[in-house]
DNA sequence: GGATTTACTAACCGGACGGTCGGTAGAATT
DNA sequence: AATTCTACCGACCGTCCGGTTAGTAAATCC
């Protein structure tokens, strides 16, 4: 019995990982459609073919990083956020720690938003069943926040699809290397956009 | 003297309309570099060889399309918000016209924001520049905000790119076919957005 | 009614792409 | 010392893509 080859990053040799990353990086840059494989093989110093020792497919590798994406996504943000009661804090607590997940330069978790198109259908339900859990987290937050009276009085699936948009539009345009630290970014778009939800200006 | 076959959608015949109004359908469904020219040639019941009777190159038509939506932005929400006296009604101004002329269902709006990618360094240029301006203007309108005190305490910068987030990020969610109307959607976004930068709860 | 123009098509081309195959140098195992 | 395994490479394959070419039926012009 061998060892199935599974796409997960975690706890697999350096290379990979290496290779997983330095992926990430070009279809970030380039888009998952025009980024070849030699590209990638060239930039890990490798030949097309010793790449695919390495992984099975173009699309493996995508779902590959995409998983991982998913699963900091939800160590990082979900998970901590749904420990806090307080529904306000709750709400800023997502919006911040998705926005320093962001500002650390892992271009993995951007190529959540723009790279679905390119999985196979069944990965595609598996990565897209995952974010539709986050939606509906957040959305379920603010109808908390709604019957607490906390609310501004806005369409609770319309202000959680702003809010994502915010969010996620935020790698496109962040420089890690810019004025901008990751946490200044993280506070400013807290207080814009928790202050466009919460009643009272209460930001 | 030959006329020069230059990217311009307006004053064109009705097929040539025909062909970029499926081809923005399609580039925003699959995207650009997953779309064949056959697929589209299909669409427009041609061959391949017929559609380039019509078109230069992938990339003219790519470019001759996002010519067309950066027109409509700038006649349909730009000019129009800049003859908005009052720094607040023009903010919102811009705001609801960007979002009912996302709601109106023309993709080619949309293949602005994703797309850039595949053009030219001297098309893309091209685009950037124009949206640049339109950036610009946005950030603007803030910073005169500011000095009127009638803008929370948020950094311009920071805010443009948070609102062009929620903005951007309607296309991708919105279904004209669905529950919401494109008018309610722009109330319910133009409120939510500007309760986020807005002094004293006023949206 | 002959010449030209319009609006196409069938067939084709060079090249790039994802992916495979047979092989191998060197390290590790027996 | 012989064998096996790991980590690769050079060469190659079938497919599909963007784009072209030569030709043509029908409409338009003179």
């Amino acid at each position: 019995m061998k060892a199935q080859k599974k796409p997960s990053i975690t706890a697999e040799s350096d290379r990979a990982v290496e290779i997983y990353t330095k992926a990430a990086e070009i279809f970030h840059e380039q888009g998952f459609d025009a980024t070849s494989m030699s590209r990638i093989a060239a930039a890990v110093d490798l030949t097309k073919a010793g790449l695919y020792y390495y992984i099975e497919s173009k699309e493996d590798l995508l779902f590959a990083i995409m998983d991982y994406a998913m699963g900091r996504l939800e160590t990082r943000v979900i998970e901590p956020s749904r420990l806090v009661a307080d529904t306000t804090e709750r709400l800023k607590s997502i919006i911040t720690r998705h926005c320093q997940l962001l500002t650390e330069g892992n271009q993995a978790i951007t190529i959540l938003t723009d790279e679905v198109e390119g999985l196979k259908p069944k990965h595609r339900k598996q990565i897209l069943d995952r974010k539709r859990v986050y939606f509906d987290f957040v959305r379920e937050t603010l109808e908390e926040l709604k019957r607490e009276g906390r609310l501004r009085d806005v369409n609770t699936t319309v202000a959680t699809f702003s809010l994502f948009g915010t969010l996620l539009w935020l790698p496109r345009w962040y420089r890690v290397d810019g004025q901008l630290s990751g946490d200044e970014v993280a506070d400013a778009i807290t207080d814009i956009a928790a202050g466009g939800l919460l009643a009272g200006g209460n930001a």
